[in-house]
DNA sequence: AGCACGCCGACT
DNA sequence: GTCGGCGTGCTC
């Protein structure tokens, strides 16, 4: 068992397979399948995964393997099953699906380095790098002297490039102070003199605390400093040592929970996942309560059962910066058993929650999307709390859905999923109507309270009666009262389909980004425009460039601005604005959030981000300043995102003591969704929702595939995406149909032409195969820079 | 991907 | 002749 398969780091069509390595003598004990080599790779040295270890290779000559970088496996046997499974279904490499498993730190860096050979002189600028170094930068030696230089020099054999591969992990290290045996101590103290005062001290101290301590600590503690510790640690009473300790995101204590009695209808609910619980049986759940309803103590009480099994659970938030108070509970409850992996972690931190689960110092991870791949090896449940968002689907390479990927590890763990949301997705409750999914239902609120009301104002009215603001008469009325009352309020600007753009207003001149079709955002801040697809940016001009008019103007409405004429409505308003801008800052979600649940504002405004999962007890009134911002956009799921949103942010109100009021600005207020939605009725929305669906084809009633061709020449990508439409045509159902090649609704990006063309079908087992073929087809073509994507059940069709 | 090799046109 | 640009093929 000697030879290794190796999966090596290579992100190309052409490598996507196994290379076998020879496994030294002294690698021979340790090398393990899931591990991290380093291998040669053609002239190059790069890392790769071990996936299996085999006595025999059919191949002659192999290369030995050069180094292992791990002690332990970083994938497990499920995960490198899980790997492969995923590659195959979203027709994505077996290495980057591997990767995405794994903390981004883990992923080597590549550096070439330049040594001599001889002793024999080289040319002047080149002595003089070598001067004091052994090595130099290959990729900076040949930018200052010249390649062919360089090339000569290791053709005659003076130069060699030396391929290092570097692990990007640092540890972070502690001293600590250990204290010699309590006799050993005791005996020392007796006969020391009693001029020594300080080391009396200290030594009395360590009788106290045999613990080892901190160094610092020991230092602001007893007010000493290094010359105190000297004549102890010559004496031996003491010893220093260095250790390595995990990086603290979460510094605070979180107050101890203690499980809520739960209701009848909870009760009711629980019962079927402790059943598949103790039966061991992978059964997925959807979880359908209202905002308020407690489906986290179901989480909960559900992931106590299986710790107490000694098994492992996985818990996926949309996006867990965004739920300080989730985390809080889960920590209050389940304390330091819990490791937390979200976005706004740095690496270092990353890898440290990661590696609590790696070394089954934990039982629980919270976390977003890629926590699904936990490295856990005896899980007893998934979670994934706002089944609906559409953050759990990937939106680069590999393009997968979280949710897919925990009914895949459900099945392998023999363990149930629960799904939960307020506004379940069409597809999911299809299935849970269809009993695919075990449907579960919460209809009331713990509390008793009553969903606050939902109030819609139609914005056509107000513009009638000469209200021109952003702010409905209504919503201005309520929001004093509420700041005279000193009550909280949310207001929610949903800027998805509202950009901030520049337009003349003379010669209505928009200015667009050279590189791709869709017109530029101002930044105020900068006062710069940018495009939100390419990094291009450019400064605000001052004058129209067609028709040199001064008269540019702003369209859309930024946070900004409703901040600007908020505060010119009501001026004693304190506000808290959160988007992009003002949460960029590492740790200003939590600070934003705190200040507000401090009562240090009086109104959060904010886009989508505060709609999700925030509980503040003194908001008692939510506005939607405009609730069909989205319903326009050409997405089939614009109603479905409106009702969720409208539903979610509706939550936010009046979930304790005080009751709750929400105001939905509008200007079509027939539209189905927001009359649905301000009624709470999710069955209804679904049952008129699925007939749209049905009578238009799709989802539930199909599923998408999306595929996008680019290339730089446009009648490139025309030619090759007909060709691929008759090619599929053939291969696919009669019932299956194809739409399009049609431009992308953003045609050019990058300078890159955009066709899309869109799959629908309701069973094709050999979808992925055909695409492959696809793939294979345009094997040619695609080296010379076209672009093929595949996207199955897309979440957007852009 | 990234590197070597080989072919062809351009230029001191 | 030599330099350098790019297309082609390979990596256990």
């Amino acid at each position: 068992m000697n030879v290794a398969k190796v999966i090596v780091d290579v992100p190309a069509t052409m490598v996507n397979q196994t290379f076998d390595y020879q496994i030294p003598k002294k690698f021979q004990a340790i090398v393990r399948p899931g591990m991290r080599v380093v291998i040669p790779f053609g002239p190059r040295k790069i890392t790769g995964f071990v996936i299996k270890r085999i006595d025999q290779s059919s191949f002659d000559g192999l290369k030995e393997m050069i180094d292992v970088l791990d002690l332990t496996p970083v994938l497990t046997a499920e995960l490198l099953q899980l790997g492969k499974w995923l590659a195959n279904q979203t027709l994505s490499l077996y290495i980057t699906t591997y990767q995405a498993m794994l903390p981004q730190i883990l992923k080597a860096k590549y550096k070439k380095e330049l040594i001599r050979l001889t002793e024999l002189p080289l040319q002047l600028d080149l002595e003089e790098k070598f001067l004091d170094n052994a090595a130099i930068s290959y990729d900076e030696t040949v930018q200052q002297i010249g390649h062919r230089t360089i090339q000569k020099y290791i053709e005659s054999g003076d130069l060699a490039i030396n391929y290092l591969v570097k692990s990007q992990i640092t540890k972070k290290y502690q001293t600590i102070v250990i204290p010699a045996e309590l006799s050993v101590l005791k005996a020392d103290l007796q006969q020391l003199s009693n001029r020594a005062k300080r080391q009396r001290e200290m030594i009395e101290f360590f009788i106290q605390h045999s613990d080892p301590i901190e160094l610092m600590e020991l230092y602001s503690k007893l007010n000493i400093n290094r010359t105190n510790l000297n004549p102890l640690l010559e004496r031996k009473l003491l010893t220093i040592k260095k250790v390595e300790v995990y990086r603290n995101p979460y510094e605070e204590e979180f107050p101890k929970t203690e499980k809520l009695p739960l209701t009848e209808e909870q009760r009711n609910a629980m019962e079927p996942i402790i059943e598949a619980l103790i039966k061991e049986e992978h059964k997925t759940f959807l979880l359908h309560g209202v905002t308020g309803s407690g489906k986290t103590e179901i989480y909960l009480q559900a992931i106590e059962k299986v710790m107490k099994q000694g098994k492992e659970a996985i818990v996926l938030v949309p996006e867990i910066a965004l739920t300080p108070q989730m985390v809080k509970r889960f920590k209050g409850r389940f304390g330091s058993n819990v490791a937390v992996l979200h976005s706004a972690l740095s690496v270092g931190e990353k890898y440290d929650e990661w590696r609590k689960i790696q070394q089954k110092e934990v039982q629980v991870v919270v976390g977003a999307r890629s926590a699904i791949f936990a490295p856990f090896e005896n899980l007893g449940i998934i979670i994934i709390d706002e089944e609906h968002e559409t953050t759990y689907k990937q939106e680069e390479t590999p393009r997968y859905h979280a949710r897919d990927v925990a009914i895949k590890r459900g099945e392998y763990n023999n363990c149930p999923i629960i799904l939960g949301s307020a506004t379940p997705t069409l597809e999911s409750f299809a299935r849970g109507k269809k009993g695919v999914y075990h449907l579960l239902t919460l209809s009331k609120r713990t509390n008793e309270q009553a969903m606050p009301t939902v109030d819609i104002i139609d914005m056509r009215d107000e513009l009638h009666a000469g209200n021109r603001t952003m702010f409905s008469r209504r919503l201005t009325d309520k929001m004093k009262d509420c700041i005279e009352k000193n009550e909280q309020i949310v207001l929610l600007l949903n800027r998805r389909g509202y950009s901030t753009f520049a337009l003349c207003r003379d010669c209505g001149y928009v200015e667009e980004c050279p590189n791709c079709d869709i017109s530029l955002t101002y930044h105020k801040r900068d006062n710069v425009l940018k495009c939100h697809y390419c990094s291009h940016e450019q400064k605000m001009p001052v004058e129209c460039p067609a028709c040199h008019s001064k008269h540019i103007r702003f369209f859309g409405t930024g946070t900004e601005k409703v901040e600007e004429a908020l505060t010119k409505i009501i001026p004693e308003a304190r506000v808290i604005r959160m988007d992009v801008d003002t949460t960029r800052k590492k740790g200003a979600h939590e600070r934003l959030l705190r200040k507000f649940s401090n009562h240090e504002a009086d109104i959060l405004l904010g886009t989508q981000m505060i709609a999700k999962g925030l509980d503040f007890e003194n908001v008692t009134l939510v506005g939607v300043l405009a609730a069909d911002s989205m319903l326009h956009l050409p997405d089939f799921r614009s109603s479905e995102k409106t009702f969720q949103l409208i539903t979610q942010v509706s939550g936010r109100a009046g979930r304790h003591e005080l009751t709750g009021e929400v105001i939905v600005q509008t200007y079509t207020p027939d539209h189905y969704s927001i009359e649905l939605a301000s009624k709470y009725d999710f069955q209804r929305f679904y049952q008129e929702e699925m007939n749209i669906r049905r009578s238009f084809l799709y989802p539930p009633y199909v599923f998408l595939a999306l595929l996008t061709i680019t290339h730089e020449n446009e009648m490139k990508v025309y030619e090759v995406s007909q060709k691929i439409r008759s090619l599929l045509e053939n291969k696919l159902h009669a019932q299956s149909s194809i739409l399009g090649p049609t431009p992308s609704p953003i045609a050019r990006m990058k300078n890159r032409y955009r066709y899309q063309m869109m799959i629908k079908y309701r069973n094709e087992p050999f979808l992925q195969q055909y695409m492959e073929e696809v793939l294979e087809q345009f094997a040619e073509e695609r080296k010379k820079d076209l672009q093929i994507i595949v996207d199955i059940n897309p979440n957007h069709l852009m």
